[in-house]
DNA sequence: AGTTCACAAATGATATCACATAGATTAGTA
DNA sequence: TACTAATCTATGTGATATCATTTGTGAACT
């Protein structure tokens, strides 16, 4: 039996137009994403799509859209594994993540209204809940929520999703991180971002939402790797 | 006869083992980015796979891959076509470029080499002399090849990717933006980001950098669509 | 016992086939 | 002539089959 059997890719609800590709993608990213598929973890065609249960072609589509967006390594050998993280690359990601974040929310605030603001609000209370029961799975897609219904905003913008494939490299990372640790302590500057938000202060948005990124999950990252 | 007969898809010399998907992305992709294929065109899969003499499947691979990216764009008849430009785009994509590119020179500068400002040297060198030749196309990728050589230097570099997914997305719209204008002429701030390197002056190296990328053929742009 | 070579199983890559859907075209009617 | 309906074609999607390459295993030899 092949240890592809071993995989765990939670599954996702979808509506029933969506292509089997495309299922495939938002599973595996998700998966990645919320760490349940182990960096380093040797991964086949055939296995992903026995795990799924489908055939290999839409599963490799969806392998290559991951790869192109840097969440799924493929070696010369043609072995696809989740790239295993650095030092190095963990501190340039983290700092790309702050280029372009910052980037995204001075771009959004004239945009803002209150009513996304609320909005933010309801999910950072719901991020207070999903701590409390020491769901990380549920607090990493809401706290991604949040930062993604801020840069939404702006009419035209054209970082979202070069945002999510730099969390998308991120991702796998935290999980581990969190591993290591025992308990799970919520270190956001999510309230300093509203507070910002409400009063329209643009440098204040962004120290805060720097220290979000920097002092976050993933700071503890960096100890982790040292 | 269908129409897709009369796409235009540069072909590109690749390693004996490359594989087809890989050369059918780097095709089009190149395709996309000196402007051959014009923004608003219909794309089919078996119209691609015939233009380029290949069965739908690798074909499917790449496009996927490139939609990913925001370079094709599936409408959701599942028709794709590259996306057409609109002014609120353009300055946001320059907008992410400034933001992106200023970040990953900054990155960069601590472990740039005489010996790769001299490289970078030659690329601009090269430059004039394609623009005597008004070959847009290799002053295109000339280009590219001066910036990446900067953003590359950094060992543990991850923005690369990024970057040019958004050069990318501009990339099809500098043609016709050139198409616009009788002659062309090279606007570029090079000689001052080779300047900045060589004293290894942060402060002048992020300016230029943005002069660059704000007065480059980019600029242009905004006149074509205002 | 360790190393190497050969053979078998697994895997990735691509073409082809089958099916469902969306567009285009033509026929029929008012 | 204009509009609608039915048919036909083109297209995207996914499964299967085939081929080449790679990996893994075991036997033979040193």
């Amino acid at each position: 039996m092949p240890d592809s059997q071993k995989l765990n890719i939670p599954e996702i609800s979808f509506s029933e137009d969506t292509t089997d590709q495309e299922a495939v993608y938002a599973r595996l990213r998700h998966a990645i994403m919320v760490g349940t598929i182990e960096p380093g973890t040797q991964l086949t065609m055939r296995g992903l799509a026995d795990a799924m249960g489908l055939s290999p072609t839409p599963i490799r589509e969806a392998v290559r859209r991951l790869n192109s967006e840097n969440a799924i390594e493929i070696l010369p050998n043609r072995r696809m594994t989740v790239p295993k993280m650095t030092l190095g690359r963990f501190e340039e990601l983290v700092s790309l993540r702050v280029a372009l974040e910052t980037h995204a929310a001075e771009r959004s605030l004239p945009y803002i209204s209150d009513i996304v603001i609320d909005k933010m609000q309801t999910l950072d209370d719901d991020m207070d809940q999903a701590l409390a029961m020491q769901d990380l799975d549920t607090l990493t897609i809401l706290n991604q929520k949040f930062h993604r219904m801020l840069y939404s905003v702006h009419p035209n913008q054209v970082s979202v999703p070069v945002i999510e494939s730099v969390w998308l490299q991120i991702g796998p990372f935290q999980r581990q991180v969190v591993k290591g640790v025992h308990e799970f302590y919520k270190i956001d500057h999510h309230k300093e971002i509203l507070a910002a938000l409400r009063s329209r202060n643009v440098a204040s948005l962004l120290a805060s939402t720097e220290c979000d990124i920097r002092e976050g999950i993933s700071e503890n990252g960096k100890l982790l790797l040292a």
